[in-house]
DNA sequence: GTCTATACAAGGATAGAC
DNA sequence: GTCTATCCTTGTATAGAC
């Protein structure tokens, strides 16, 4: 029921999306839609915790917050690139927030955590020398999540891909680049 | 004037924006805008074609469309990371719309032509010898777009970096990913 | 070019019957 | 649990005066 609520969301954005449509999706009437919500903000504030819930799961976890940055970096990817996947809908629902409310504006602080820790982590990486030199930490931190995020955009469950080929695939592409092995980065 | 109206769209989106607002934000009464509108779509329309045409603009230089596939490739990122930079507003507007219009869905289809583009040049890559073998076409289409797009997430021209620093910055990321130079992908 | 006033539809939410 | 009917506000857009 509120993966179909998530979809009116997501096709018209939170604000945009009308209580109308959505008893209309659910083969409901607008009132009987109140009888299992108390109103919008609470089906995007149950949405939101599901998603919001597995990130911080996979920043909470031990494999995150114990042994090297590099190992650290690379469960914490994969397990965001998972969430992308198996909560596609949810996780596009919390990237395309504005702000315009009280459940928006927590959600986007819990979301804000995600970054400063693995902006965190990439700084460890720096120190460790496992990160190179010539890109900032917090650049590092931005390109690797817009890169995560983006998967939204375009993922389908029901394509070819599967969730941890497409995390391999992320971690190859960021921590390698798509250069062939060997070819030099400039010219 | 224009700037102010695409600014209320992203705070909002573009449904959920409303002519009172953006009146009251242009310091004037909503019948007052529509002297110089005909429409909400109109000033959607003004916005996209914008930050479409100098986009295509990018794809449709010489340089994106002579030389080696790879030097193509670094002249549509510098592209498309300036336009990324200096219209960021705009840019945001495009990648948030969600096809519930005539305007809106005609944008996305100008806008898809960009990623088939840039996939076709990763394909030229791929057989010019410049392209990693075990990354698809596609998906090092869809990394790239997914990083470059995320840069309106973030950047603020009133910040340090200039727009040709973070494209160079983009660039080392993408061709030779965060690990240190000499150092394995793996493990 | 800008205003006030207004038309008419659609918004979120509730009342009360079944 | 679901419905119809309704409340009151807000939406886009227009009319007509200044």
């Amino acid at each position: 029921m509120l993966d179909i609520i998530v979809e009116v969301f997501n096709d018209h954005g939170y604000e945009a999306a009308t209580l109308e449509l959505i008893a209309k999706r659910l083969g409901l009437s607008k009132s009987a839609v109140y009888h299992h919500f108390t109103s919008k903000a609470e089906m995007l504030e149950l949405a939101l915790d599901q998603v919001l819930g597995a990130l911080e799961a996979v920043f909470e976890a031990p494999e995150a917050l114990e042994g090297s940055a590099l190992e650290r970096t690379r469960f914490v990817v994969r397990g965001a690139v998972r969430v992308a996947c198996e909560q596609r809908s949810r996780l596009t629902l919390l990237l395309r927030l504005r702000g315009n409310s009280e459940v928006e504006l927590q959600a986007m602080q819990r979301r804000r955590a995600f970054d400063a820790r693995l902006r965190r982590i990439f700084e460890l990486s720096l120190e460790e020398g496992t990160l190179r030199f010539d890109i900032d930490p917090g650049l590092a931190e931005r390109f690797t999540f817009g890169l995560i995020n983006s998967i939204v955009e375009w993922y389908r469950p029901e394509g070819d891909l599967r969730p941890d080929q497409l995390a391999e695939a992320v971690l190859l592409f960021m921590r390698g680049g798509l250069r062939p092995e060997g070819m030099a980065i400039l010219p």
